[in-house]
DNA sequence: TTAGAAAGACGGTACGTTCCGTGCAGCTAT
DNA sequence: ATAGCTGCACGGAACGTACCGTCTTTCTAA
């Protein structure tokens, strides 16, 4: 009684959630990161900027969000280590060649580039999902011999990240199908044990 | 005499010019690009919003140029590849290891990130000072056998830029000097002749 | 040669519009 | 009763444009 009960009231509406998110693509999509508008984006959605900001710290996180749900879950799982690289990156790439991907994830990123709370929470997914993925997978090839041992987990990221930057936010070039395998490819090339480099 | 003489008034003022685009770098440093201002760029300036307006096409386009002197003019001219590519780049490295060059420099990326025009202008600069240089040096080393005969301009830009994308813009991470010479070499492994892949 | 007209860049002020982030009312679901 | 929701309104800030009066440059005509 004295503060137990905290349990009243209805719950979190999914469907505002979900209708805020799609909004905010579209107004990524069309208008980009300086020329985002929350009250667009509350108009689209048929929410109240009450609803926006109670659930999100900041704009920039919201649209980081908004683009996160564009990438599918991964689904294959391949067994040679070209594969199981490229199967760590591959959702970034698929999202790119679906509708409106390519600018809504380019936009989502510069907001994370530009607000220093949607970075912290961007770069928090990355290390979650895509760094230790790859940490774990190059310790294991290590021990397998199929990389030499003073690999750098910062080296890799930048291999396998760099080129897709580079592609999607500063040349606004489309990402062909088989970039992130080709990057795997180099990686492996650049961490091959006994090169003479 | 019909429609000849168009040549009336006074020159475009040098000292306003600077101003402005030191009073950008300021802001550009302070805010990033969303939250940049221009009114607040006009202020520090002691400059008229109609000067900047006049001057510049776009906001985007002015945080671009502010960016674009901070690159010193190229000082170095090595004789062996490493050398010769990394002078190509070495502006970059260095301007960000400058005063809030990091800074300014990321948010002047950001904007052309996000602007159309501002794009334009930076991808227009990177293909004149960058692009045609480094295809230039290809074509030579190609001749004299450095590399394979089958470079890609493209794959080369991304090999020297990406990973710089990605340490200033997403990271935010130092660039360490030796940033670009390290990539000099990857892309020299990349393209080298006779490989076995 | 020289006075003045024309052109245009400048700092400064003001305007209407849009956006921001917050607060409040009223409704609804738990 | 509590808490999430929409919708509206607010003060403040920024946008982009339009003027104003001033000053500098160049062309033209006395």
């Amino acid at each position: 009684m004295t503060e137990a009960t905290r349990k009243q009231g209805p719950k979190r509406s999914e469907e505002s959630r979900a209708a805020i998110l799609a909004a905010t693509r579209e107004e990524l999509a069309e208008n980009g990161w300086r020329k985002f508008s929350v009250d667009s984006v509350a108009k689209r959605a048929h929410a109240s900027k009450q609803t926006i900001y109670r659930w999100w710290p900041s704009v920039g996180t919201m649209c980081v969000d908004s683009g996160l749900e564009l990438l599918p879950a991964q689904g294959r799982f391949g067994r040679d280590p070209v594969e199981r690289i490229t199967d760590i990156f591959l959702p970034l790439e698929t999202a790119c060649r679906v509708g409106q991907g390519h600018a809504v994830l380019r936009a989502a990123l510069i907001a994370a580039a530009d607000d220093q709370e949607a970075g912290e929470y961007w770069r928090k997914w990355i290390n979650e999902n895509l760094r230790t993925a790859m940490r774990n997978l190059l310790a294991e090839l290590t021990a397998k011999r199929i990389v030499r041992r003073d690999w750098d987990i910062d080296t890799a990221m930048q291999v396998m990240l760099g080129a897709f930057w580079h592609r999607l936010v500063f040349t606004r070039a489309p990402i062909a199908e088989g970039h992130m395998e080709a990057q795997a490819n180099l990686l492996l090339s650049v961490f091959a044990p006994g090169d003479a480099a």
